[in-house]
DNA sequence: TTGTAAGCGTTATCAC
DNA sequence: GTGATAACGCTTACAA
């Protein structure tokens, strides 16, 4: 099914069935409703391939995502399904790029190829080799997370200094002294990842000038690795009474390990932390928590691609999101 | 960059370049050289709109996710993942659609506007419109899951009748006589969800033939209705001594409640299901389970599409998994 | 071995 | 208010 034969059978020419489409010109109410009956009875819709090859656009984003190797967190999920949700509702596409680094075939078919019109890109680095590549190339993109260049380029993150600093605030408000950070894997603070690194700089200024004791932890994005951190730390440290974790995945990891212990939760450890609403109240008491907004930040990720393909030129905007933390039942007065 | 650039720059017709690019004519080595110096120089790759709009084909892949309201599991993303991860292998695209129902604005897209080559579809109902959509539209299709007319279509499919069933045997075996099965949630199985049904007939079927008492239990897709389901089935069903499941989001709770009532597993109960390994491994102790393969089943599935795609005649074929349980530590004998 | 040209289905310009 | 037609960038049948 064609334009061509919508139009023979609605008997006008073709430019007159797109133009009732598009109402890019006026079409007398007439021929405008024969058009739509035929276009109803057929359920045409113009070929995307024909109308992007002639508008120069796709109406598509790519979305980059991690390889599978690295198992997606619920987090990055989040990000996923917001992503497209948000994009279909102003109807655009969404097509999908497993890759990690700048020179995978998928990615490099997104670009040069010109299948889509911008490009979102999650689990960014510091100094991310894709960023550099989307710049040379030209082509508008997005990131969820920020490089270490901020000003000059459009992205939506969370605030994870500021996030951490808080939690810090709030244990050292309920008395705590001795307190731990459980950051992402080893591997991902390493490579310049900035949720870590910023995590780690939101802890360090809060424990300095709270005047507490405070060490940091890496740990790996499961449970296994969750529980063998946490059960290290109550054996190793025993003077720590509560932590702060922006690594949501090692969550029901820590629960064990603190269950094992025999350690009472808010009783005598607290735990605080950055979490997607949905793990936060899975924990047992439920886990006070900053409520990572991924449902908001895909769409605001979208919404500023669509603002970037649409002006080339425009100033590079961003968002900072640092959500209120939401007291639940997980942090108490430190035990004296 | 387009290719008569490329010709410009070489010195040769588009036709020649296309040839030297595709293969599908000989180049003398000579002129086949210098068009690659220039494409390489100018990491110059085909219009993917115009090639699309010339082969009829556009070498994208439809993937129909369960919109955001309704949270992925951590099947589902695997699923999603390995399907991104096999058609990349192969050079598809992957273009995703968040559609519940068959009137989904982005799903018509996919179909009438000939988006893609093909469409891959997941969470199938025993009767499902998206099915009955694609088959009018001609466009080839394999579901994740399958329907209630199962030998027309093409499909890959866990066999959670004999994966339950086995499971029951396995319980029998080591002398529970009393069993609950821990089911998807009431409206799955009410909306006619194959996963839901197939996992009940295989429990009534393997509990009559060992002669077992066994209760049925839907639950929702998430730990705290897990934790309420299995309190519930603990106070109320005291003789039961294990269960089997195949709702993975519940196992966290499933656990907890356990815990709570002060119940050893697998001492004093047991419990064997059919779950992602990570689930099965992040369950304490370790969850005797059917490994759900995601991943091959997502490469699966892409292999038969491509498969379908090229012959739109060839007779529907089918992939039923049926993994082996592999034995942890969440079951044992019945207490006495 | 290479070049010429038609045509894929649209949209937009120009003409009436 | 509507129709004819060129052009988007590519692949491929046909010519040389």
């Amino acid at each position: 099914m064609n334009i061509g034969e919508i139009a023979r059978r609605s008997g006008v020419a073709r430019s007159t069935v797109s133009y009732a489409l598009s109402g890019k010109r006026p079409v007398s109410e007439e021929t405008r409703r024969r058009i739509q009956e035929v276009v109803d009875e057929l359920d045409y819709r113009p070929n995307a391939a024909a109308r992007a090859l002639k508008e120069g656009r796709t109406r598509t984003l790519g979305l980059v995502i991690p390889p599978a190797g690295a198992r997606l967190t619920a987090m990055q999920l989040d990000f996923v399904a917001s992503v497209a949700e948000a994009a279909a509702r102003v109807d655009l596409d969404v097509l999908l790029s497993p890759s990690g680094g700048d020179s995978d075939r998928s990615f490099e078919r997104l670009i040069s190829g010109r299948r889509v019109d911008g490009v979102i890109l999650m689990e960014i680095r510091l100094a991310d080799p894709r960023v550099t590549r989307l710049e040379q190339a030209g082509m508008p993109f997005v990131t969820i997370g920020r490089t270490g260049e901020p000003d000059r380029t459009w992205w939506v993150d969370l605030d994870y200094a500021s996030l951490v600093s808080r939690c810090v605030h709030h244990l050292a408000d309920l008395g705590h002294t001795d307190i731990a950070l459980i950051n992402r894997s080893a591997e991902l603070v390493a490579a310049g990842y900035g949720p870590g690194s910023r995590a780690h700089e939101g802890f360090t200024e809060a424990v300095e000038r709270r005047g507490l004791a405070g060490s940091e932890f890496c740990c790996g994005d499961d449970a296994p690795s969750g529980e063998s951190c946490v059960a290290g730390i109550l054996t190793e440290h025993p003077a720590i009474t509560a932590l702060v974790t922006i690594n949501e995945a090692a969550l029901p990891g820590v629960q064990r390990a603190l269950e094992r212990a025999g350690r009472e939760v808010p009783a005598t450890f607290s735990v605080v932390g950055v979490a997607a609403r949905q793990w936060a109240e899975d924990f047992r008491p439920q886990l006070t928590a900053a409520d990572v907004p991924s449902l908001e930040m895909g769409a605001i990720a979208v919404e500023l691609l669509t603002e970037r393909i649409a002006d080339p030129e425009a100033v590079a905007r961003h968002r900072l999101f640092a959500p209120p933390i939401s007291l639940r039942g997980s942090a108490g007065p430190a035990a004296r």
